[in-house]
DNA sequence: CCGGGTGCGTTTTTT
DNA sequence: ACGCACCCGG
């Protein structure tokens, strides 16, 4: 926590708001609180609002945490700042589009247009479902790109480099590229130059070849090339030659890429057309768009453009924020924070180089957006540079600890060089310095970390700071174990649980590979053709050997009950209703088959989309490993587990770096994709491709294997990434390896011990609850309600502040409103799951217990429900909470309880119970469905006549202009 | 010391 | 497929 005193050069950064500034702010040095300060200052001056004012953050939980910081730093409050533009980068591009925005593909040459109706696709697997769609359509109009088609193994791989390209700013237009992209694409060949001789040069003093060579050796190994192609000895001299000729890097560097080139910019247009048409937008359509209408539209501009610019997180930003930033600037008044040593989302397209090259970039980009207009006001900037260097997180030895992670080798024999002089030195606030670093290893490795954090619970050597500022012996709560996989991470959780560990698991699951989606699958198939695929994953399941299912396959007779099934299943209309029910049969209740009906639902319209569609999502899905997110519970006294990613820009008292061993931190692979954009060489397919006509066969591309040599190969990423994850720590920093710690463990200064794993197993009182140990966050569907959205909150606002008309003789007194409300609902829920264990306790409970036992039938509890409707030609999900269903033999009843004794909300909850009947109506086909409100005043229950889907069509409509 | 051959292990996630 | 460590022969 930052003292409420800013240090020196946080007054330097909060105090000069005029010109422009570059912020070095490392870890721990009070950049939010600096940050909002300074916001607070320019907006509390006269004649500045927060709408002069840009703030951009790169998640919305950042722009969120801003504006609650600023709120304690200014004049405004929550309310005035709801509206005010600090945002995510993304949002505000969204906000520009929504009011300027609806002519801004005719700069692209296209005539189709942005409406109010435009979605953004805010889920990749949607995106990549789209995508695909629209390539199988593109392929079959576009014969003449045969070749390309044959060199993509996925579709994907396209749309990445769409992607890239989109964050790069090279945009294609209908008939070429957009301003200068072309350039880009056919890349620098000086610049290619100097890296092809700076890996060409012979090392010790000319004795021993050059790396360029040496990494040849295996040039053509298992490859065809094209004839054109030279052979090793050709390309590399024969033995004893150190380096290759200087020519090699005109005939390599000068490939014909014109039929590449031209694949890639139909595809990509087309594919910019194809959204429109389908009125989406994707994230990097957003920025496009607001580029290229800011960048053409002088009107726009000045209206969009602000007094105050500030950028968070700025190693974070791609190529097209960068320009995007610049064009919204009106003034100087331009403000970058950030710290290059924390950028590791190069994957999503963050270029380091952003603020690692910040003046030169600057100058640069202005001078572009400046080149036939008069766009910017950057005319021969002089950016000022603040190091914020007091660090208020961790110790001294923390700090020491994280500035040789950030210059340790990634690989023995590595040598780190430049940047690193950039290295801002933090100093220590901490009062105490009684920080351990240390390390263990053992094969076993996930029992070695639970017993070491075991034996570091309760131990004063580990102490933490304590709220009032003294020691304290650590508990689980203190802890985090970072990982650099969601596997290991994973596989910790499944260890801990045979412990009864306390963790909790923040991340991604791999939804699609679980047993709940395989099933499905395996129905779905079963429906669709009654595959074998299908009916052996089912015969398994039922606990069939493996000569019965063969029998059972040959034979195509399978058990009269499964038979029985799969004929009630295609009874039914839709694939929501099918998913339903194969879950049911499996008893597959709990949050990973919630998670699954509502990835299903929300990807698709549940009632339209086809079996066959449904197949190969979840196909995709396995293949892919896709991975739904998943939080997790707070308030627990448990040790947290993520990924080191997660981790970013939080804080932790101890630190436990899991997965230290050999080979965990390799060298990222250069690209997974068979069309690359790279910087200096612009566009090039990296491995296969062929010639029309003449030669049938697929060819390795032997330009590109020199290429590629000469490319930089980036370990720091990796050593940023070990810095981020040290540096979350405050006070203890552990590391554990399995057999062979890698070798940043073996270059730190940091003591490797062994450890005996030995965990001892937690005794909860208790069963283990068959509950998983984390929260589901229920993913939106694509423009997302819930009930509560629809109902008008202001009846029970008013219901709340009356007091209760008759006394209640046994109640405490009467604070009646939400709490109660939701009190009495809590009750109901843990008193339908398990009669034994809740017990009533006033007059308002009684009456649910007694209701709840006199119901027949089955009792479904708390039932996520998701009603998908058509809107104006969109398609909108209302997602809510049932909290009772009853089942019985031939009818089902939802019920709501009401807690307000006069009845005047009834009108309300019927919208509620409306959209939960019209779910369940769907998933009961052959049973009557009824709703009914249950008033726990007086303990009667009164039928509700739900509304059409029409009315609730109309309701959405409300509370959408509502919300606008 | 140098160069060539072989064997091993092999992602991260936000808008 | 690919980067890297390691081994072996000159």
């Amino acid at each position: 926590m930052s003292d409420p005193t800013p240090n020196d050069a946080q007054r330097r950064l909060i105090e000069n708001t005029e010109g422009a500034y570059l912020v070095d702010a490392g870890p721990g040095t009070g950049k939010t609180f600096a940050i909002a300060r300074r916001y607070g200052k320019i907006v509390d001056r006269a004649g500045v609002e927060p709408d002069d004012v840009l703030l951009a953050t790169f998640t919305r939980s950042a722009a969120t945490e801003m504006k609650e910081r600023i709120v304690d730093r200014s004049a405004y409050g929550l309310r005035e700042l709801a509206d005010a533009p600090i945002r995510t980068f993304h949002s505000h591009c969204h906000e520009v589009l929504r009011e300027h925005g609806h002519a801004a593909p005719t700069h692209l040459g296209l005539d189709e247009r942005i409406t109010g109706s435009t979605r953004v696709i805010d889920d990749e697997l949607v995106e990549a479902e789209r995508f695909r769609e629209f390539f199988d359509g593109f392929r079959g109009d576009h014969p003449e790109h045969a070749d390309f088609y044959r060199v993509l193994s996925e579709p994907e791989e396209l749309l990445d480099l769409i992607r890239e390209l989109a964050a790069k700013g090279v945009f294609p237009t209908t008939d070429g590229w957009y301003g200068d992209g072309e350039s880009h694409l056919d890349g620098d060949f000086d610049a290619f130059r100097e890296r092809f001789d700076a890996a060409n040069r012979p090392r010790n003093d000319g004795r021993k070849q050059s790396p360029l060579r040496e990494d040849l050796s295996r040039f053509g190994r298992n490859r065809a090339y094209l004839p054109d192609a030279p052979s090793k000895s050709e390309l590399r001299g024969g033995r004893g030659t150190k380096r290759l000729d200087d020519e090699v890097a005109r005939r390599v560097f000068d490939e014909d890429r014109e039929g590449l080139r031209s694949f890639v910019h139909d595809a990509y247009v087309e594919y910019v057309r194809f959204a429109l048409r389908r009125n989406y937008l994707t994230f990097g359509f957003l920025q496009l768009f607001a580029f290229v209408l800011l960048r053409e539209d002088p009107r726009v501009r000045e209206e969009a453009q602000f007094e105050y610019v500030m950028v968070d997180e700025f190693q974070d930003t791609s190529e097209i924020q960068f320009k995007l930033a610049l064009l919204l600037s009106g003034t100087e008044n331009f403000c970058a924070v950030g710290d290059w040593k924390q950028s590791i989302y190069s994957f999503q397209y963050a270029d380091v180089r952003n603020i690692l090259d910040f003046e030169e970039r600057l100058a640069r980009f202005a001078a572009d957006l400046n080149d036939d207009a008069d766009r910017v006001s950057f005319d021969a900037p002089d950016p000022t540079r603040i190091e914020l260097r007091e660090n208020y997180r961790s110790t001294a030895s923390v700090i020491d600890l994280s500035e040789r992670a950030i210059e340790t080798p990634a690989t023995s024999g590595e040598a780190v060089d430049a940047p690193l002089d950039d290295v801002v030195e933090l100093s220590s606030n901490a009062a105490v310095d009684n920080t351990v670093v240390e390390g263990i290893a053992h094969e076993d490795e996930h029992e070695a970390v639970l017993a070491k954090i075991q034996r570091i619970v309760g131990d004063d050597d580990y102490a933490v700071e304590g709220e009032d500022g003294e020691p304290r012996p650590p508990e689980y709560g203190d802890i985090a174990v970072f990982t650099r996989t969601r596997d290991y991470g994973r596989e910790l959780l499944d260890v801990a649980d045979e412990y009864d560990f306390p963790v909790a698991y923040d991340g991604g699951v791999e939804l699609f590979r679980t047993d709940p989606a395989k099933l499905l699958l395996a129905w779905l198939r079963i429906l669709e053709s009654d595959a074998e695929r299908g009916w052996a994953v089912v015969l398994e399941r039922a606990g069939y050997a493996f000569d019965e299912i063969d029998h059972a396959l040959a034979t195509a007779s399978y058990p009269d009950d499964a038979v029985a099934f799969r004929d009630a299943l295609r009874g039914l209309e839709s694939v929501g209703a099918v998913a339903r029910r194969v879950l049911d049969r499996y008893g597959f209740t709990g949050d990973t088959a919630d998670l699954l009906l509502h990835t299903v639902q929300s990807t698709y319209d549940a009632t339209t989309v086809t079996r066959g569609e449904l197949i190969r999502f979840v196909e995709r899905g396995i293949e892919a490993g896709t991975t739904v997110d998943r939080s997790a519970n707070a308030g627990d006294d448990a040790v947290t587990v993520q990924t080191i990613h997660a981790a970013k820009g939080l804080e932790y008292p101890i630190v436990v770096l899991a997965n230290m061993n050999d080979g965990r931190f390799p060298p990222r692979t250069s690209g997974s994709s068979v069309v690359e954009y790279r910087d200096p060489v612009g566009l090039r397919l990296r491995k296969r491709y062929s010639e029309a006509g003449t030669h049938p066969h697929v060819y390795d591309n032997w330009r590109y294997d020199v290429i590629r040599r000469c490319l930089p190969r980036e370990y720091d990423e990796e050593r940023r990434l070990l810095y981020v994850a040290v540096s979350r720590a405050e006070r203890h920093v552990v590391f554990a390896a399995g057999e062979e710690p890698n070798a940043f463990l073996e270059a730190l200064p940091v003591g490797v011990g062994e450890i005996d794993p030995a965990v001892e197993p937690f005794d909860r009182g208790e069963p283990a609850d068959a509950e998983l140990p984390f929260a589901v966050t229920t993913p939106e569907g694509p423009v997302g309600h819930t009930p509560h959205s629809l109902m008008d909150e202001t009846v029970f606002e008013e219901a709340d502040e009356r007091p209760e008309a008759g006394p209640e003789p046994d109640s405490e007194p009467e604070t009646r409103g939400m709490d109660f409300g939701s009190k009495v609902h809590d009750f109901a829920e843990a008193y339908a799951l398990d009669a034994d264990d809740a017990t009533p306790s006033s007059d308002h409970e009684r009456r649910v217990a007694e209701f709840i036992d006199g119901l027949p039938g089955e009792l479904h509890v708390e039932e996520p429900v998701t009603l998908p409707i058509e809107v104006d030609g969109r398609r909108v999900t209302v997602s809510g909470i049932a909290d009772l269903v009853h089942e019985t033999a031939d009818l089902v009843e939802i019920v709501d309880y009401n807690t307000d004794a006069t009845r005047r909300a009834q009108s309300e909850y019927r919208k509620q119970l409306s959209v939960y009947y019209h779910v369940l109506d769907e998933w009961f086909p052959d049973k009557e469905v009824t709703a009914s409100l249950f008033y726990t005043a007086d303990g009667t229950r009164e039928p509700i006549e739900p509304l059409e889907v029409a009315e609730l069509r109309d309701l959405v409509r409300a509370a959408e202009a509502e919300r606008d």
